[in-house]
DNA sequence: ATTGCTGAAGGG
């Protein structure tokens, strides 16, 4: 079975044989992943978004409420009017920082755990599919990549494949009219009990699992990713939504080398309208999600250190999906981390300056005080 | 900042 997946990017383009995925930057190249003959054709497609500079808002810009100047709140000023799934993992950890990287200048230092990691996922997604690099002409193309890999993990599956990896999913979850963009690591299907699996990767640089709250993070992560790709296949997203929020224009007609790759799939939708069409009307045919995983992997070795199903709880993944949009809406300043999990701050490139750590740093001496002077006495 | 006039994710 061999899968394709296409890749836009700034690099020149780059075609590969065997399972194929595609995946798309903002420039204008893209690459597919697998063989130009068939089977899975897997894009990523990237969106379009505005970015703007928080501005005098008072201390450190940290005060709720529209920006002074631009009116815009975080998820117009730092995302372009969308969100990822793993912004809310990055929150959970400090969302503070997340704020900081926002609106301060940061140190470039390359970082060998997380290119280890990006190492390892490659690794596997290579080995589900190939990539192609497609030219890109407009925003719609970047994401009728994104759609055509999605599409290809489809009909894959449809097809008697029974895994694909780095699978486009989106979506406004929870009626919360935000939209949310991700890309989830691994999917297995099993056409014996038509049940669809869900696995998310974490490397480790310990031969450990990680703490609680980072579990807690992946945990929400994979339960949003279910989330996504169930609205898809419910029918609950659809192509007004996409088109809307992601500021495309549904009839205008896709670019020459976006085009081939749609001929390939046996459609013959010119624009978005149509490729999503089908493509909406296609994933219906699928199912739900069934279980979910986690999977633990030691960096050094590659061996798993653990691969275990976590639950899925819709109520929970609402109420934490609510509270973080919060921040995103300007309904209350960004959280930093509590006095328990300091340990955060330690190797954090904001600590120095971080107004949070600061405030929370002097209420803790200040209780303390409170103590030795009242507690001798008491 | 890698890519940030911003692709999702990458680990802690
Ligand atoms: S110093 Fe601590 S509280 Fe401040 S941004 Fe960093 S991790 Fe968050």
């Amino acid at each position: 079975m061999r899968a394709l997946a296409i890749s836009a990017g700034m690099a020149a383009p780059t075609i590969d044989n065997d399972d194929l995925l595609v995946s798309s930057n903002i420039t204008h190249e893209t690459n597919l992943w697998g063989d130009d003959d068939d089977d899975l054709l897997l894009f990523h497609a990237v969106a379009d978004g505005v970015g703007e500079e928080p501005t005098g808002q008072g201390e450190c810009g940290r005060f709720p409420g529209k920006d002074a100047d631009t009116q815009l709140v975080p998820l117009e000023k730092f995302r372009h009017g969308y969100l990822w799934v793993s912004d809310f993992g990055q929150q959970m950890w400090c969302e503070q920082k997340v704020f900081y990287t926002f609106t301060l200048p940061t140190v470039v230092e390359e970082d060998v755990k997380m290119m280890k990691g990006t190492g390892l996922h490659l690794a596997r997604e290579l080995a589900a599919h190939e990539t192609v690099p497609v030219n890109i002409t407009s925003s719609e193309d970047i994401w009728a990549v994104k759609i055509l890999n999605l599409l290809a993990t489809i009909q894959n599956f449809l097809n008697g494949g029974l895994l694909a990896r780095e699978i486009p999913v989106f979506g406004a979850p929870f009626s919360e009219d935000v939209f949310m963009v991700g890309i989830i690591d691994e999917l297995r299907f099993d056409p014996e009990s038509y049940t669809i699996d869900l696995s998310e990767l974490k490397t480790r640089t310990t031969k450990s699992n990680p703490s609680k709250c980072q579990q807690k993070q992946h945990e929400v992560q994979a339960m949003l990713y279910k989330k996504l790709f169930d609205d898809l296949v419910k029918g609950v997203t659809s192509k007004e939504l996409v088109a809307r929020h992601l500021k495309l224009d549904l009839g205008r007609p896709l670019g020459e080398s976006i085009r081939q790759h749609v001929d390939k799939h046996g459609l013959s939708a010119v624009s978005l309208d149509g490729l999503m069409d089908h493509i909406f009307g296609m994933i219906q045919g699928l199912t739900c999600i069934s279980q979910l995983f986690v999977e633990y992997v030691f960096q050094d070795t590659h061996e798993t250190l653990s691969h275990n199903e976590i639950q899925y709880c819709e109520s929970d993944l609402e109420g934490q999906f609510k509270h973080y949009l919060q921040f995103w809406r300007s309904q209350r300043l960004a959280e930093g981390v509590e006095i328990e999990e300091a340990w955060k701050c330690q190797k954090c490139e904001f600590a120095s300056v971080c107004d949070w750590r600061k405030r929370k740093g002097e209420e803790y001496a200040m209780k303390n005080m409170e103590k030795n002077r009242l507690g001798p006495q008491f």
